[in-house]
DNA sequence: GCTTGATCTCCAGTCGACTCGAACTCCTAC
DNA sequence: GTAGGAGTTCGAGTCGACTGGAGATCAAGC
C-alpha cells in the first residue's frame, strides 16, 4: 500500500535527494504523509504523478512551471482552462526543440555521409582533399 | 570581408560575451584575428563554424565535446573516423531526446483531449467528475 | 576637442537543478 | 545489545553555461 521514499526513487528513477527536493518545491500533489518514525509514506498515486513530472522534465518544463501545474491539480476540478493553456505553451516549447534537434540530425547525417565518403573513397591516399569548406554545410 | 564580433553576434544569434567566452572555450576554427586597434575580426568562415555551433549546442552538445570537435577540424583531413564516431555518439543522445518530447508530446495530447472533453462538455456543470486519476495516463 | 558607442580584458556573479555531507534517529537482524 | 542500513533535517557545495560589471581604449561624428 505504501512506498518508502527508496522504492519511489527505484521506480521513478529519482534519486531519494530529489524526491525531497521535488517534495519541498511543491511539486507533489498533497503533503506526503509519514509513518511513526517520520519517514516518508508515498502512494501509487504519488508514483504516477511523478512519472508525469520526470516526463516533463525531461522535456524542459522548469520546476516552477510544474509547480504551478502542480497546484492546478491539487485544486481539483474547474480549472480546465488553465491547465490547457500551461500545456499548450509547453507544448509549444517541446515542437521548437524538436524542430532543433531535427535540424541537427539532418546536419549529422550530412556531415557523416560526407566522412564516410572521405574514408571509403579515398582512405588510404590522404591529403588530397580541397583545405576549404571545413564549416559548409 | 571582415566582420566585427557585433556583426557576428546579429547573425548567429550569440551574444557578444558568449563569443569571446567560446573564443577562450577553443570553439573556433582559428585563433580569430585582429584589427590595427586590437579589435575582432570574423571571417565568413567563422560566421559558417559557428552556425554549426549553435545547433549542436541547441541540441545539447556539451561545451568539451564541441571544443573536441572543433579541434578534429582544426587537424584538417585524416581524422575522419573519430569525427563520424563523436558525430554518432551525440547522434544517440538526439535520438534519445526525440524520443522523450515525442513521449511528453503524447502525454500532452491525451491529457489536454480530457481537459478539452471536460470543457466542452460539462462546462457549466462542476463538480462531477471523479477525484480519482488525476495523475492518470 | 569632445562625446558616443563599440570594443577590449579580467574577474566575479547568477541561475537552475540538483547533489553532498554532517549529525542524528530508527528498525531489523544477528 | 550492537552493527548496519535506511531514513531524517539542514545548510552548503557543485556544475555547466553563460552573464554582468568595472575600467580602459579607440575611431568616428559633431
Amino acid at each position: 500500500m505504501h512506498l518508502s521514499i527508496g522504492e519511489v526513487a527505484a521506480r521513478t528513477g529519482l534519486s531519494v535527494h530529489t524526491l525531497r527536493f521535488y517534495e519541498q518545491e511543491g511539486v507533489l500533489l498533497d503533503g506526503v504523509s509519514r509513518d511513526s518514525a517520520g519517514r516518508r509514506r508515498y502512494t501509487e498515486n504519488d508514483v504516477d504523478w511523478l512519472d508525469v513530472c520526470v516526463i516533463l522534465r525531461a522535456s524542459g518544463m522548469p520546476l516552477p512551471e510544474l509547480r504551478r501545474y502542480t497546484e492546478f491539480a491539487r485544486e481539483g476540478a474547474g480549472n480546465e482552462a488553465e491547465r490547457v493553456e500551461l500545456l499548450r505553451s509547453h507544448q509549444r516549447r517541446v515542437a521548437e526543440q524538436m524542430r532543433q534537434l531535427r535540424q541537427c540530425m539532418d546536419l549529422i547525417n550530412h556531415k557523416v555521409a560526407v566522412y564516410e565518403d572521405i574514408l571509403d573513397g579515398t582512405a588510404d591516399e590522404a591529403c588530397h582533399a580541397p583545405a576549404t569548406g571545413t564549416a559548409a554545410p
